[in-house]
DNA sequence: ACGCCCGTTCCGCCTGACGGAACGCCGTTC
DNA sequence: GAACGGCGTTCCGTCAGGCGGAACGGGCGT
């Protein structure tokens, strides 16, 4: 394993995580090197567009990362034709939307549209939860063979209530929808979308406070996912 | 400069390029290493997360890069603030709606809410195109003291009809807001955001296709335009 | 004027990156 | 079914280049 190029993406990846600038002194701390080795290695990726150095001459990352990781979302297959039933879903709940997709055991969020009403919870687009955590992984756990392997695995990271999950699945497998509150006050409803017969990687989930929920409201979200994942799944396998 | 770290990123930049498994072979060739030494960083690269390997042996990016770029853009002051003016711009107008920052000489898409009746241009999400050919471009120039040395520099890069372009901009000036049409057919006009006395960064633009941007809602959009970057910016001021 | 701490530079040591060559595996060919 | 070509992978001797301790110079507060 090159030392350097580990090196190199543990600097890149502290000042992203700082999101400010840093000084030199408290980067090596933070990463556990030299200063003169951090100093060449943060000159090299400034040098390449990744990083630079504000008038104070702390260091920063640029926006290249940013535009190189957009180049990935960009033609990724289920974010392209997400974005429209997005918008629906969003136009006809007025809540907030999210796109999630399975990564390892964690769920990443894709794409989220948030309602003008801000919510409590913040789940950054970018960021993962636990799949067994959340609406939309529960939807995606619920229609994969594999889900309670996952669900498995969620429960050895940190301590979690297997029966009762276990079950929730069940019922998510005979409703098509799964729900979570794991947010306090924070209703959310997902639908897994499942691409030809591969196992589910995908999720579409609605969020709101949960007073706003009330049998109406939530009867609309609800069946407006069931359709909009239903045609999304639709869209993708003619394709 | 640290060559193995240069090396790393070339290869990953490589793979998200390529936006498709490739093979070591095509790899060594586009960026000019021996076969050993792309698989060396390959396999440190896939060690980090950021590649891995589909089940032929071919290399991908994973979405980790994708994830670190996400990152950096979720705390972006501006980024952030723009959010709902974007959305409501693009409530009013029912168009698309971009919100793009000037980087070097480029101007860098941000943020874009598309127009659900599609549009023949593509300025991804994370691209870039030269500030004097685009219309938050122009805006963002006009409102520089260095606008004429960006659109100078450009100039080096493709030809331009620099005299042409410096009266846009004095109109741009006068008016508040420019307009572009640099893709055939389509029609666009942004608005500068300055934010406090710092020379304008960033710029809101709408873009439509030029035959259905009548006298009416092409004033309707400059409107609204302008009422939303003076919201913004004042936004942006008041913090 | 002094001292502190910052980012930067220097330079000798030596390790870890380098790459040519060999390996093992598969799919294709004759 | 044996021979082949091309793939990803591994090995290992060489030596360049990464490493880091120490010294430098500049800016700031004292």
């Amino acid at each position: 394993m090159d030392r350097a190029v580990a090196r190199s993406f543990a600097l890149l990846e502290c000042l992203v995580r700082a999101g400010e600038p840093l000084r030199l002194a408290d980067i090596c701390q933070q990463v556990d090197l030299q200063k003169s080795t951090a100093h060449r290695i943060l000159r090299t990726l400034g040098e390449l567009g990744y990083a630079d150095q504000d008038s104070a001459g702390r260091y920063q990352a640029t926006l290249r990362a940013w535009e190189l990781g957009a180049g990935l979302i960009a033609d990724h297959p289920i974010k392209r034709a997400a974005t429209g039933f997005l918008q629906g879903l969003h136009r006809t709940t007025g809540e907030t939307v999210s796109l999630t997709l399975l990564s390892g055991d964690d769920v990443l969020y894709l794409d989220k549209i948030i309602a003008p009403r801000p919510v409590r919870f913040r789940t950054r687009i970018g960021s993962r939860a636990p799949a067994a955590l959340t609406a939309g992984g529960k939807a995606i756990l619920a229609a994969r063979p594999d889900g309670e392997d996952i669900l498995a695995r969620n429960a050895e990271r940190q301590p979690l209530d297997v029966a009762a999950l276990k079950a929730e699945l069940h019922e998510a497998r005979r409703a098509g929808y799964a729900r979570s509150g794991y947010s306090p006050g924070v209703t959310s409803i997902g639908v897994a979308i499942a691409v030809g017969a591969a196992p589910a990687q995908a999720a579409l989930s609605v969020s709101a406070p949960t007073d706003r929920l009330t049998a109406e409201p939530l009867k609309i979200a609800i069946d407006a996912l069931l359709e909009t994942g239903a045609r999304m799944a639709e869209a993708l396998d003619s394709r």
